[in-house]
RNA sequence: GGAGAGAUGGCCGAGUGGUCGAAGGCGCUCCCCUGCUAAGGGAGUAUAGGCACAAAAAGCUUAUCGAGGGUUCGAAUCCCUCUCUCUCCGCCA
């Protein structure tokens, strides 16, 4: 949410700058309620305070043991047209409040500008594609050879777009995230969190899901797709969500900044629109894993805080020996609630294409604000924080990237040296009767 | 799921219709005193808005005692609904 003080005093910078990512502000509707907020505050609080002031007096009176009809009939008036005043300015404000919801935030000064993908500017590069000597599978050729990856059965439990892992592949996936789980909490500084995958409206407001982005979340209703009213729960679509949260409506102590987070969790999403795209594999599923990285931070500390992030993040792709490079968003390709992306795009051969394995942003303080989540700073007084959030990383596309980058000519896999140690020393998945045995 | 208790400021805790944004304590900040320390004395200490102003300060004003609604001239206090917490019972991984 941007400041409202902001969009009073400074419309058209807001205009203008939120006109480079696409967004067209609705000025002349925001003047007109404005204007009609404005109107409409100062007339009820004038009410309110008439009232305040008579029902004072009667209170003083009736201590004093006085008369008080003559002050009650003075007040009795007033009681129909608070009411009607209260009304209105309650209407104004939720229309406001409504408006104020749905505008994305402003993108940083260093962003690049540009409408989509295409004019994303490419940071840097690290570790180069590997060259093959055979005929490259992609993942799903590869991950089906070794009789380990079942969208068949997955369809059948489940539907389009749901996976089924086996055997050593299913622990492949578990020790990749263990893998980063690890390197976070020992080597990166984070605290390992737990947190739940069902959050309530709130959290996915406070956050910037809600209430633009419904349709791209599960909802959950205790007693059944048709118990009546509104889903009391939403499948989280990124541990952000929850993570995140944990600070709404929190004055956070300034000695105990920067706070810095790592849940491992699956993330649900509906991706309405988006079908006909990536439709084979596990690029883009209704359930994935993913382990989620979340700075809360000193505003004067959010872009230092930015650079760190990723950096954790691509020490993930290096540790695993993973070409890839770094992108900054664009104006137009960047999320609702971010001033500032960085988007890691791993090396995938089955695509001879880089693929967005990790996306990066700083929040500034969009999302505080929506959750009124603040520290108390240096002056004493509540000021809103700054959050960042990335993946680092999305488990399911790692897994594709390993598959296709470490595969070889016979069809195996080799292991990633790191990652061995959970894999029990194993160090090349390959095809066994075992495993083209049936489900 | 059943029965009961509760939710007040950074924390603890008082307050059952009027001058209460809220006693008292703790904590914190500043000052004084004390040759260090400890103790003591004094002052201050919620948040978010609006108006006005070039802006800031001061000022005027509104809202907020878990959330929402209601009764009333007036609600932390009375009524209703909801949420959450705790205790006991049941069920359950």
């Amino acid at each position: 949410m941007l400041d409202i003080q902001q969009l009073r005093t400074g419309l058209d910078d807001v205009v203008q700058q939120l006109a480079k990512r696409g967004f067209a502000f609705p000025a002349d509707a925001f003047n007109a309620l404005e204007a009609e907020r404005k109107k409409i505050q100062t007339q009820t609080e004038e009410l309110q305070a008439q009232r305040n002031a008579a029902s004072k007096k009667i209170g003083q009176a009736k201590a004093k043991g006085e008369d008080v009809t003559a002050i009650m009939n003075e007040v009795a008036h007033l009681g129909d047209a608070l009411k009607q005043a209260e009304a209105h300015l309650d209407q104004v404000k939720n229309d406001l409040q409504k408006m104020l919801l749905e505008i994305p935030n402003l993108p940083h000064a260093s962003v690049p500008e540009g409408k989509d993908e295409t004019h994303n500017v490419q940071m840097r590069t690290w570790g180069e594609p590997r060259r093959f000597d055979f005929d490259i599978k992609d993942h799903v050729s590869i991950g089906e050879g070794l009789g380990l990856l079942d969208f068949e059965t997955a369809a059948k439990l489940s539907g389009a777009r749901f996976s089924l892992m086996k055997g050593g592949l299913a622990r492949l996936h578990r020790a990749l995230a263990q893998f980063m789980l690890d390197t976070h909490t020992q080597e990166h500084g984070y605290q390992e969190t737990y947190v739940p995958y069902l959050v309530s409206r709130d959290s996915l407001l406070g956050t910037g899901q809600l209430p633009k982005f419904e349709q791209d979340l599960f909802a959950v209703n205790a007693g059944g797709a048709d118990s009546t009213g509104a889903p009391e729960y939403h499948l989280i679509p990124t541990a952000e969500v929850p993570i995140t949260n944990m600070v709404r409506d929190e004055i956070v102590p300034l000695n105990a900044l920067p706070l810095k987070y790592v849940s491992h969790t699956p993330c649900f999403r509906s991706e309405a629109g988006s079908y006909g795209r990536d439709t084979r594999g596990l690029i883009r599923q209704h359930q994935f894993d993913k382990v989620e990285l979340v700075h809360i931070v000193h505003p004067d500390r959010s872009y230092e805080a930015l650079e760190q992030l990723v950096g954790h993040a691509e020490k993930i792709l290096q540790k695993l020996g993973l070409p890839y490079r770094v992108m900054t968003l664009c104006t137009g390709d960047m999320g609702f609630s971010a001033a500032k992306t960085y988007d890691i795009e791993v090396w995938l051969p089955g695509q001879n294409a880089y693929r967005e394995i990790s996306s990066c942003s700083n929040c500034e303080a969009f999302q505080a604000r929506r959750m009124q989540a603040r520290f108390r700073s240096e002056n004493g007084k509540p000021a809103l924080l700054h959050t960042l959030n990335g993946s680092g990383l999305a488990v399911g596309r790692t897994l594709v990237a390993v598959l296709e980058n470490y595969q070889n000519a016979d069809g195996s896999v080799t292991v990633p040296e790191v990652l061995r140690h959970y894999m029990n020393g194993l160090d090349q998945l390959r095809n066994s009767e075992q495993n083209a045995n049936k489900i």
